[in-house]
DNA sequence: ATGAAAGCGCTAACAC
DNA sequence: GTGTTAGCGCTTTCAT
């Protein structure tokens, strides 16, 4: 009838033996009689044991958790925004599910200001988490190089702008964007033209670059290029621009579906067929990608996979602590639909 | 030089005190001297004092954090797309937010199968948190009563299926509806239909009374029904047994935006301008309402704010145990976009 | 192979 | 007001 919670102890005095050896069992250590093992097996049963988180990271110093910090740009607005990304939502699953395995759950923190990011730093140094995942919205980010400074264990989701001793996880988006060029041009498109990402990301130059080269390899130079800057809005402002220089192109490839999305309806105000008249190819194959009328072709980036990953980096590099930071680039994959 | 991080103790011996005045100073409480207290703020700052978690948790058999835990249906490939839903990031976004002023960062739980229930319930009655948000995605979730029969404190986001004894928060649902049902009237549209959630869903059955009985008060009866499943491909399917049945309709509430979304989708397939030949309405006003084309009329819901609440409720539980469940009602509001 | 005992860093009675 | 002291529940040498 008492409401305690059964310790070490109990299992211990119900087994007979000491507590040392019911920890043993409890945590798989060899060097104890299976015998006793059995007996002690049957006691943690019998009393519905299970041990306390906060009795063993103290014993351990080790909290047994990592966090899932999402560094946003802070600008207020935006941050709970952060997480309505359904990009942000498929990495979050895959951590959660490929953590799961392990028997731990992220702690999640948001890191959109300097003060933040300090209280952010502060708890990892201290042990609230062992390490941290980090998924990184804002361009110039302090972040990534903070954690490593301070010697945290970390992984980040995308290289850092700025080269930064750290792991992460990234799909070849040189080898996506040139995905996307083969394609149009298959589908025998000529009169190219792209919408990139914000100039100075990492992710939108390898974008932009690798659509160029690809299509300099078929002796196509010099396309037009339209800055956007990920959103739809951002999209539509490209296209509408790129119209107006060249309103005779066939193909376009935008840097991420959302930007795509923004393209079609920029054409399709423009009067301008999708795909017929002009083809689009998209980047991520999110949801906006399989929702959007016509159904969006686009690179996929096998995000959830990634994100199980960074998870099981950063328990690698927690097991074993020498572990240099590593980085895993994935393959992207071409989703043919209907508006290319 | 050294690495340890300093403790009470570090501390004490630096202000020249005992670890029960730093701990006092530390934790707000008064019947400390002034002057002493300005010495041990000094010392706390000189060694860069910082509390350890697992200690303090130890001490006071307190986790001092709170599980986010998102219970889907587990069927799998819907599993880690529970987090890809934008609905679900705002209600993260919200809390994280919320929980932040309080220096707690929410532990993210996945009880999608009956195992993972049984471990969410297990860590929570152990104490890994001190309670818990929940975010049901699951018709007949079971977790509810779990948490309530276990005596964990829980807030859920949307009144449960079978009564429960357990906060929760909700938007008013039957306001909602009917705000949309007047304002398709006052646009003077006559020829309503509404394509409904999943039957047995509160919410769902909350909407549909709730536009029945404003139609109602107007002298209209009988609108035509179509069931969806608050998805955009439901939301389509339902538009077209919709249009088959009733061609002459000229105005549609969908339950949410993203079945809002494929009714228009199907308009626009079968010839009819939106808004000019039928008003579509939706429901939520998140992310998809705002980039849809037409952008979308629609209710919206405060899910921020009620995310922030279910933090507030459960934080206030905490504080004082023998508090009793509480639901807290928000009201929808109206937001006229390009659809009606 | 097992047990005894010393902490891990903090809080909370209780004494003064 | 402040210090002393006894744990919180677990791991981990160190003996045996």
């Amino acid at each position: 009838m008492s409401e305690r919670t059964p310790t070490l102890e109990d299992v211990a005095r119900a087994a007979g033996v000491s507590r040392a050896t019911v920890s043993r069992v409890v945590n798989g250590i060899r060097n104890v009689d299976p015998q006793i093992q059995e007996r002690v097996r049957a006691a943690v049963a019998a009393t519905g044991y299970s041990p306390n988180r906060a009795a063993r990271s103290l014993a351990t110093r080790r909290a047994n958790s990592v966090a899932l910090v999402v560094s946003g740009p802070g600008e207020d607005a935006c941050t709970s925004r952060v997480f309505a990304d359904p990009f942000f939502g498929r990495i979050a699953g895959g951590i959660v599910l490929s953590l799961r395995r392990e028997g731990i759950h992220p702690v999640l923190m948001l890191a959109d200001t300097d003060e933040a990011r300090d209280d952010v730093l502060t708890g990892l140094r201290r042990g609230d988490a062992d390490g941290a995942l980090l998924v990184s919205t804002h361009v110039h980010d302090p972040l990534p190089a903070m954690l490593a400074g301070a010697g945290v264990p970390a992984v980040l989701f995308s290289r850092p702008v700025r080269p930064v001793e750290i792991s992460y996880v990234e799909v070849d988006n040189h080898a996506g964007a040139a995905l996307a060029a083969d394609h149009l041009l298959a589908r025998g498109r000529e009169r190219l033209a792209t919408i990139t990402g914000p100039a100075g990301v990492p992710v939108s130059q390898d974008r932009l670059t690798g659509f160029r080269e690809a299509l300099a390899r078929h002796g196509l130079h010099r396309v037009p290029v339209a800055e956007g800057d990920f959103t739809q809005d951002g999209g539509e402002a490209a296209m509408l621009a790129l119209l107006a220089e060249h309103p005779g192109l066939d193909g376009v490839f935008a840097a991420n579906d959302l930007m795509a999305q923004g393209a079609i309806a920029v054409l399709r105000d423009h009067g301008r067929a999708v795909p017929d008249d002009v083809a689009v190819i998209g980047f991520d194959d999110g949801a906006p990608a399989q929702s959007s009328r016509p159904r969006l072709t686009t690179i996929r980036q096998p995000v959830e996979d990634m994100a199980a990953e960074m998870a099981t980096l950063l328990l690698t590099r927690l097991a074993a602590p020498a572990t240099p930071p590593t980085s895993v680039i994935f393959a992207p994959t071409l989703i043919p639909r209907a508006s290319t």
